[in-house]
Order: structure tokens, then C-alpha cells, then sequence
DNA sequence: TTTTATAAGAATCAATTGTTGCATTACCGT
DNA sequence: ACGGTAATGCAACAATTGATTCTTATAAAA
């Protein structure tokens, strides 16, 4: 078996664990670096303090003060538990010339390598979303979904094609849900009626928009269950979230890429819709059927010739 | 589309190789410190020159003659390489392992099973799609819609997200697009511009809606040159346009999955933005400067750690 | 408001980095 | 033997590293 290295190491894990843990409690700038290190943990053991500070946006010094802050003596301490992370078992070394092959592949120009790169970056994405630690989230929210009385969902801008398709695959064979798309800034109204007994499905990467922060948390006052969809064990919403689904959002293009949070969105609601059984097959049978009596889909009859090109 | 990693040789390899290609003429000295490296390869990248040279028993400057009787430049060079070895690529790298491993899950039964089984569908089917064949469609597409006067984005039901989304990051970088969704029933309406200088992107997966295929159709006889994301060369979308994007649709589950069509708007966009250029950069970064005035994002506020007494 | 505590940044410091120049040594062929 | 070339290591170098200190800004408490 090919080694991973993503999981089964504990030194790394637990670190990033620390560090989402003590990250609400920790001020703003150093929540800045915080973020930085959670994305680029690699960079910690292979760049220099300030080259990552640089890159962080931060003065050298709150390097320090992360690594003091998060019980480390040095940041020589911080730094060595990254390496030995990094560091592979010695048989596998050979493995690395993956990664360097990759890398070079990206050095490729043209707008087909551009197109093959966001491609394989967003299957990529949706694959290690799926993996064992992905699905038990997805499962865990999709119970969570199951049980409520009433579904909300809220995705605004980028975000809201996720929320719109989520709501409209629910509905399908549920009646329970409502979308908070807010024409006309009633985005919140849905909400008043909203308690404990209800689950709210937020979706939100960076940036995060303050709306559906709010929104949110105006939700978790009212006793909501929150299922996120984000970017980040630190995103605003997954802070109060019952359930966090994380997704990876980078591109080798500038776009921060949301196909990883609609394909997690997809697997929650079909996940919700196996778990509601048949009934949830009948419902949609019906819905289609119902629909097809009001001629919505088009049917293959009167197939024209293909018009000259 | 299973990755081939038989062809191309790695910098990783071809590095050991140098070095023990060259070894033999090397002076007895370099060869104490190749032979450490050849033994230590991680610690080219995670030990400073100096801790290296005291470890392998040889003397500092020896680590840099190293470096430059290989042909590199500096020992700076020399550590890069093996540092993007052993860099784990911003996520992309293993994705053949996530592949195995999800592949694997696929046998066993129940909503984990399920979970990954759909994962790994989306994934292949964005894999399959942004192929050569793929890409070249895409950025025949993409082509199209970067020469187009103005831009019509159509997509109903469950395809109306994708269309949404693609008006969405279209319009964060020009002004032309304009989205079909026809509230009221209006949908239609704002083709009775349109000509043969614009460009209908329409998105359509079976079962078609036949509003969409009216529409597109319509357009068509306006003169509008129709690119089109569906799911299969025989869908009535496809016969009509001048361009045809293929996505696969099917899953595990009942669903189908829109996850593909979404993928493939992304990239599409991804796409006209690159040929658009620094100006479309831009004019992505002011929509963003200018949204921050009006804090629709989420800043970090000011975090207070709670009062201590 | 004033006070007080905390956070952030600039300037500075000693230590260490990778490199270079130079002197010394070892080796090889004539 | 002797020159000459390559190999080696020492010492000194500027550059950069991570840490400390002190000052200024900022928000909460009184």
C-alpha cells in the first residue's frame, strides 16, 4: 500500500487540532497567521519565519507570538513538530517524485493545461471531501437534516447556486424546505418562525459574506441546529456549526472554485434522501410525474433534423 | 480517466540520479556528503546547510561545492528541489490514492459506501470531461463567449444553479451577461435583442426542460451562436448548438448529478477570464473592493478574549 | 470621560545562515 | 625529484534569521 500521508500522523493532526481549538480565543492578527499556517502547513517546516510572514500578511513577530501563544517555548519547537509531520518514513521516499512530476505538470502553460488543472483541482477536491472523514460528517448532517421539521438554506452570492440547488433537490421529495434567498432583503423573515426543532444548511467560503454570518447567527440564537458547508475549520460559520463539511476550495485559477461545495451539497441531500427510504423514491417519482403532466420536460418526439452548422 | 504516471521522468529521480551518476567522479570529500544526501534526502529541505555538513561529517563549504559540481546555482537551488519534493501539492496530489481508497469504499455497504460511491462519480466524471477532448471544448467554448457582444445564460431546474453561478462569476469581470431565469415568466423576453453577435450558454441534462430547449431553439433562429453544457451528442440542446460541452450525469443514487455541469461552468468562465486578461483581473479585484465598501464581506472583527476577573 | 490592560508594530539585537577568498595539503605525471 | 593541478578547510563576510524591547494604538472597565 502506497503511503498517505495525510492521515494516520498524529504530531500533525493534533496540531492543527490545537490550533483550531485555540483559534476563536486568539486575537485578530494572530488568528490572520493562525489561518495562514492551518492552510500552508507545509510552509511552516520549509520556510523561513518571515518569508511565511511575508507571505501571511503579517509582521515577523506574530509569528512568534503564534507559536508562544499556542504553548511552545520556541518557534524552533513549533517549526520541528511540522518537520517530523513532513518528514517521510524512509522507505517511501521514492514516493515524492509524484509530487515532483505534478509540480512540473504545473509549469505546463497554455489554456488546455488551465483547463485540465482546474479540473483535476476540483475532482481532487471532491475526492478527498468523500474520503471516510468527509462522509462521516456528510452522514452525520444528513441525519441531522433528516430529523428536522423544516430546512433552511442560506448561501448568498458565490455561494448561492449551492444553497438554490440543495433547496431544489430537497424539494423533491420533501415539503419541509425553505430557501432564504431574500428578494428584496426578506432573506431573514423565514427565519422568525425557525426553532430547535430546525436545521439550518449555511454555505459559505471566503470571502464570507456578512449576511449570511448574521443570518446565521441570528439562527443559533433562536435555537437552530447549523449544518456549514465552508472552507476552513475557522470559518466564521463552521464556529457555530452543529456540523461542519469542509471543502477545499483552491484553483489554479484566481477564482476560488465552489463545484467542491455544490458536489458536498448534492451528497448531503441524495445522502438525506436515502435515509428517508422509499417514501423519499415515491415522492420523487410523483414530482416528476406531476410535472411531466404539465409538459415541462421536453419528450423526444418531434426530433427535428440537425440543423445545418 | 486513471492518471498515468508511467511516462516522464521526476526531478526527484532524475536528482538521485544525478548524484549517483556523478558520484564516481565526484572527490572523496563530495562523495561523503552526495552519500549522506542520497541517505537523508529530507534533510536537504528541513536542516539548515550548516546542521546537514556538521551531521554528514563534513565541513560547511563542502554542502555548497556539492551543490555547484552538480550544476546548480546555488545551495539554495539544490534545497528548492527537494523541498517541492517533498511538498505535499496544495491538494492535488494524491488524488490517485483518494481514488484507490474511494474505489475501495465502493464495495462495502451502507450511507458511507454511498457517501464515497457518489464522490467518486462526480469526481471521475469532472476528471473525464476536462480531458484533452474535454479541454478543447471548453476553450472553443470559452472562445466564443469572450467575442460575444453580450452573453445569455440559461438553465432550468435543477440546471438553473449552474446557469446562475456562471452569470454569477461571469459578471464579477464584465458587464455583458445577462441570466434568463424569468421570473414571471419572463425568461424570454430579453432575447428579442439578441443577434448574431451574442452567445446563449444554456445548460440542459435530462430529463430537458422544454422551456429551455424553446428557448434555445428561438435564440437560435435570432442568429445567437449557442454553447451548450448537457449530457449527452443527441440531447436537443446539443443538436442545436454550435458548441457542445459533454458531461456525465449518473450516480449511485437517483439523483443525477449536476455536480459535472457545474464543474464544467466553472472552468468554462475560469476560461473567458484567462483570455480576458489582466483586465478582467482587474476588474475582479475592484468587484471585490467595491462590495468591501459595502461590507457585504465578513472581516475579521476584533475579537476580545473573554473579560478575565 | 479617564484609566487600564491588551494588541500591534518598529527598531534593534545576537546568532546563524550560506558564501567567498585564501592558504594549505594531497595527488599525479613527467 | 619536482612542478602543477585539484581538493580541502579555515576564517571572515554580508545577509538573514528568530527573539527582545519599547512605543504606539485600541478597546474595555471604571
Amino acid at each position: 500500500m502506497p503511503v498517505s500521508r495525510s492521515d494516520a500522523l498524529s504530531p500533525e493532526v493534533s496540531l492543527s487540532d490545537r490550533i483550531a481549538q485555540a483559534f476563536a480565543a486568539l486575537p485578530p492578527q494572530l488568528q490572520t497567521a493562525a489561518q495562514f499556517v492551518l492552510e500552508h502547513p507545509d510552509d511552516v517546516a520549509l520556510l523561513s519565519m518571515r518569508e511565511q510572514a511575508r507571505r501571511a500578511g503579517v509582521p515577523p513577530v506574530t509569528m512568534t507570538r503564534l507559536a508562544r501563544q499556542l504553548g511552545f517555548a520556541d518557534y524552533a519547537a513549533f517549526r520541528d513538530l511540522q518537520a517530523s509531520a513532513l518528514r517521510r518514513p524512509p522507505h517511501t521516499a521514492e514516493f515524492s517524485h509524484r509530487a515532483g512530476r505534478l509540480q512540473k505538470h504545473q509549469q505546463q502553460s497554455g489554456d488546455g493545461a488551465l483547463a485540465a488543472q482546474i479540473g483535476w483541482a476540483m475532482a481532487d477536491h471532491i475526492a478527498s471531501s468523500h474520503d471516510e472523514a468527509g462522509a462521516a460528517t456528510l452522514i452525520a448532517a444528513a441525519a441531522l437534516i433528516e430529523k428536522a421539521r423544516r430546512v433552511y438554506f442560506l448561501g448568498l452570492r458565490s455561494c448561492h447556486a449551492v444553497a438554490f440547488h440543495a433547496h431544489y433537490i430537497h424539494g423533491l421529495f420533501r415539503d419541509s424546505g425553505v430557501l432564504l434567498d431574500g428578494a428584496g432583503d426578506t432573506g431573514i423573515d423565514a427565519l422568525r418562525h425557525a426553532g430547535p426543532e430546525d436545521v439550518l444548511v449555511v454555505v459559505s467560503v471566503a470571502p464570507y459574506t456578512t449576511a449570511a454570518v448574521e443570518r446565521a447567527t441570528y439562527a443559533v440564537r433562536r435555537g437552530v441546529t447549523v449544518v456549514a458547508i465552508t472552507d476552513s475549520r475557522v470559518s466564521p460559520v463552521a464556529a457555530i456549526a452543529r456540523a461542519s463539511i469542509l471543502i477545499p476550495t483552491e484553483t489554479p485559477s484566481f477564482f476560488h472554485a465552489i463545484t467542491p461545495a455544490f458536489a458536498a451539497a448534492e451528497t448531503l441531500i441524495a445522502l438525506v434522501a436515502a435515509r428517508a427510504g422509499e417514501q423519499a423514491l415515491n415522492a420523487i417519482r410523483n414530482a416528476e410525474h406531476q410535472l411531466d403532466a404539465f409538459s415541462t420536460y421536453w419528450s423526444r418526439r418531434p426530433q427535428r433534423r440537425k440543423p445545418k452548422s
